[in-house]
DNA sequence: TCTAGGAGGGAG
DNA sequence: CATCGCTCCCTCCTAGA
């Protein structure tokens, strides 16, 4: 498994020194905190005490508290009764056995005798998950209720809370905004000077992260020989991580358990523990931030983190560093295994890395000292024993690809870089992977790669917001899938508020079944073999509101036309990230209208404008596709006749209640440019008094040449075009004077030319109303310029009023979406 | 020649 | 019983303007 270059435990002699010089800085730590507080009661004389996991108040604190009032603390527990008490707030299974016979209590404890001055009896705090607990409260536990299925509404939370992957994701996306945000906020944690490569690059990698923490938490040694996989049980499950006695019998990480258990019958099955990651992972990023010796930490997941020192430092520094954290990790998370390679460059220090696993370090330089030290090695040696699909970005199928046609066993990089010039990799790879493998085969980091260092702040910035189950998915209807969207479409808004963004381009994504694949595939309630599609959609306007995306998505899914039974796994995806504005925060429209009072009579409300026309209600069963389709042609182009739509069953929702954007939301927003317009109406009149404006002076801009015809406007027929002009015209008259009148009027009949297309333009129209806002939106700067007002009265007095028209006219539903009414004056 | 959508790939 | 196959980002390819 190993070839001595990287033999474990080379340093350990400088490990243990390390260890003692730093028992004897905590004591004298603990000592001086006491000198310092020599009058607090020593009310914990006696006392060892270790704290376990997450607590609140931390553990920092608890620490602090302890020393101070003459307690012991007890940084790492080797055995159980190194400790008199444990303070947790409850207690993992895996330690249930082992601590049995602890005093382990919750922080309460501490806190409560911290208040009495004394020490008080542990059994009425014990943590949650003891025995004496259990005399006390009543078994509040909560066992599994019935399982889920994707059909319940609990069903994509209860999924991610077990779901490694999930955690992963969540992990590394949260380390990411820390990151950024620190950078952003002090300019701290990043690279300054960027004019050279950096000098020295350290990758430090837990060794089989969840196994090692999963196996402490059971009671192994990190570094046993007994093999350990985390899984979540029977035989088709993923082992998320194996340790390395279970991977010298081949296991590995990704495998499914009945494969590792034919590969090692004596695998033991290890249960995940994600608060134990989290934890661990916590007290990593310390390590390293505390330290003190590096020029910036960029964070690459849960378990692995790139350190630079931007500094001239001789190799032995290098190595004592490597010695240090390995060290001090060690010391911080219970055990814990990093390794570490350390390079003048990204990829050199991940083939470092590669070559330093297990529980080493080795540090790569370009000349090392012929004889030297065997965890000093050049960019050569790893060259000549690393292989390409070590190399980072090179996967199965581009190895695949690039070897295609040459025999088939493993290549070391130095072999592969023989075969290929630069070009030829271009050729085979494509201009930017072939690029990127030629500068990684020369130990240079390429283009993208680099971008974490050289700019941070693009790097790490996010630029997209998605969720997927691809597990577990199971429909008979489509109805059914709907619900989920929703819920999905709502777990990911809640996600987006968080991050006070919106987003202008959806994704729905879907794995169907393989036609030649089983309806079962050997995993249980896996995808099995599938098809992917996906479906973008541009949304006018960049929003975070749910029912907006929800009906986008689920037209989105029948545009994909997947039968329900085939569907075997969902992803939304939002793109176009923009921050929100005040406008998409919480909305006041939504608070439960029946407790609060109108503050007047239906006068505020838009449906009174629109009473007196009859409601016509048209169903319709054919698939929101023909919408679609209608909605990418351009307006001269031969559009679907309506009426097949029309005589079909009904379905039971209306037609504008599956518009890919609702009409319903656009009117709410429309509703509140109202409140501001008409408050802002008189001002503007005024002051056209005073000043002797008059919208007839403004520039005549637009050919009054109209020819009445099959809906044109101003000669154009491209839906396209026309909303180009308009926009370049509503810009443009924003800036000067406003809108010509008779400008406005030649649109306005427009507009009522498409009115009277009937449905099938109600797109069209509703395109033109989003412009006008859109564009208000953008030059929201001029709000108080006559122009804008101009254009906002002309938004809601006549095109808003002819979209209500067109409502009542092709809905049902009236009321519901009339009745609101924007609760402004609510406290 | 450029763009956008869609497919695919890699990492952890 | 099972099992929890995510999520981000980049790159390539191709159809259509
Ligand atoms: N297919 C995978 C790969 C990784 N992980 C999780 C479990 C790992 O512990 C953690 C870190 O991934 P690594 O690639 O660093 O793998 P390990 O830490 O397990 O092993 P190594 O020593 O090779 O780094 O991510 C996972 O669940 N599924």
């Amino acid at each position: 498994m190993d070839d001595g270059h990287a033999a474990p435990n080379q340093g350990f002699d400088g490990y243990r020194e390390y260890f003692v010089g730093k028992r004897q800085l905590q004591k004298a730590q603990e000592d001086q905190l006491r000198e310092v507080c020599g009058a607090r009661p020593s009310i914990f004389r006696g006392c060892r005490v270790h704290v376990n996991g997450r607590t609140d108040p931390d553990r920092e604190e608890l620490r602090r508290e302890i020393v101070m009032h003459g307690g012991t603390f007890v940084h790492y527990l080797a055995r159980p009764s190194d400790a008199t008490h444990i303070v947790a707030e409850h207690v993992p299974t895996a330690k249930r056995r082992l601590w049995r016979v602890c005093k382990v209590v919750r922080p309460a404890w501490v806190l409560a005798c911290l208040r009495s001055g004394k020490l008080l009896p542990w059994q009425p705090y014990a943590a949650a998950g003891t025995e004496a607990a259990a005399g006390i409260v009543a078994s509040a536990g909560s066992p599994q209720g019935p399982r889920l299925t994707c059909k319940d509404p609990g069903f994509i939370e209860d999924f991610f809370a077990k779901s490694r992957l999930h955690h992963l994701s969540t992990w590394k996306a949260a380390l990411r905004e820390k990151f950024l945000d620190r950078y952003l906020r002090t300019n701290e944690g990043a690279l300054n000077d960027l004019r050279a490569p950096p000098a020295h690059i350290l990758h430090v990698d837990f060794d089989c992260f969840f196994a090692t923490v999963s196996g402490i938490k059971a009671g192994y040694q990190s570094k046993t020989e007994v093999p350990l996989a985390v899984c979540h049980g029977g035989s088709s499950s993923d082992v998320a991580s194996c340790n390395y006695a279970a991977r010298e019998c081949g296991i590995r990480n990704g495998m499914w358990v009945s494969k590792a258990q034919e590969l090692c019958p004596n695998l033991v099955c290890l249960p995940y523990t994600y608060d134990a990651y989290e934890t661990v992972s916590n007290s990593f990023y310390e390590v390293l931030e505390d330290l003190k010796a590096f020029d910036a930490v960029y964070p690459i997941s849960v378990d692995e983190a790139v350190c630079v020192i931007d500094r001239p430092l001789d190799t032995l520094s290098c190595q004592e560093l490597c010695i240090r954290i390995r060290a001090e990790v060690a010391e911080r998370t219970g055990g814990c295994v990093v390794s570490i390679g350390c390079a003048p460059s990204l990829v050199l220090a991940r083939l470092a890395l590669k070559r330093a696993k297990p529980d080493g370090y080795l540090v790569c330089v370009k000349e090392p000292i012929k004889g030297g030290d065997t965890q000093v090695v050049s960019p050569a040696h790893l060259f000549e024993t690393c292989t390409l699909r070590d190399l980072p970005g090179i996967g199965r199928a581009i190895a695949e690809k690039l070897l295609l046609g040459f025999t088939g066993h493993e290549h070391t990089i130095a072999q592969v870089s023989q075969l290929f010039s630069r070009s030829e990799l271009i050729t085979r790879l494509g201009s930017i992977t072939g690029a990127k493998l030629a500068d990684l085969f020369q130990g240079l980091d390429d283009v993208e790669s680099s971008r974490m260092l050289r700019n941070p702040r693009a790097y790490f910035a996010r630029k997209s917001l998605s969720a997927e189950i691809n597990w577990g998915i199971r429909f008979d209807s489509v109805p059914e899938i709907d619900a989920f969207l929703d819920r999905l479409v709502q777990y990911l808004v809640s996600k987006i508020n968080e991050l006070c963004m919106t987003t202008s381009q959806i994704v729905l994504k879907i794995a169907r079944r393989s036609s030649d694949a089983p309806i079962e595939p050997p995993k249980y309630l896996g995808m099995g073999d599938c098809d992917s599609f996906s479906k973008s959609c541009q949304l006018g306007l960049a929003t975070n509101n749910p029912g907006v995306i929800s009906a986008e998505i689920k037209a989105a899914f029948r545009m994909l036309s997947c039968p329900a039974k085939e569907l075997r796994g969902i992803a939304v995806q939002f793109l176009k990230l923009r921050e929100a504005s005040t406008s998409h925060m919480p909305r006041q429209l939504r608070l439960p209208f029946s407790t609060i009072k109108p503050l007047e009579t239906p006068k505020n409300r838009m449906k009174a404008s629109v009473t007196e026309l009859p409601p016509v209600v048209y169903k319709r069963a054919t698939p929101i596709k023909d919408f679609f389709e209608r909605h990418k042609r351009t307006s001269n182009s031969p559009s679907p006749d309506f009426t097949h739509m029309m005589s079909a069953p009904a379905l039971c929702e209306s037609f504008l209640g599956e518009l890919p954007t609702d009409l319903a939301e656009e009117i709410r927003r429309e509703h509140r440019i109202y409140q501001k317009a008409r408050s802002s109406y008189l001002q503007s009149s005024r002051k056209k008094v005073e000043t002797g404006v008059h919208g007839n002076t403004s520039e005549h801009i637009l050919e009054n040449s109209e020819i009445l015809g099959p809906i044109t406007f101003q000669n154009l027929t491209s839906q396209e075009k026309i909303k180009s002009l308009v926009r370049e015209w509503i810009s443009q008259t924003l800036r000067s004077d406003g809108p010509n009148h008779e400008d406005l009027s030649l649109f306005t009949s427009y507009l009522d030319r498409l009115i009277s297309g009937g449905p099938r333009r109600l797109p069209a129209l509703l395109s033109m109303a989003r412009l006008i806002s859109d564009q208000l939106r953008i030059h929201e700067s001029y709000g108080d310029k006559q122009s804008f007002h101009e254009w906002e009265e002309y938004l809601v007095r006549v095109v808003l009023v002819r979209l209500n028209r067109c409502k009542q006219l092709y809905t049902q539903n009236v009321e519901i979406l009339f009745d609101i009414y924007p609760q402004i004056d609510r406290p």
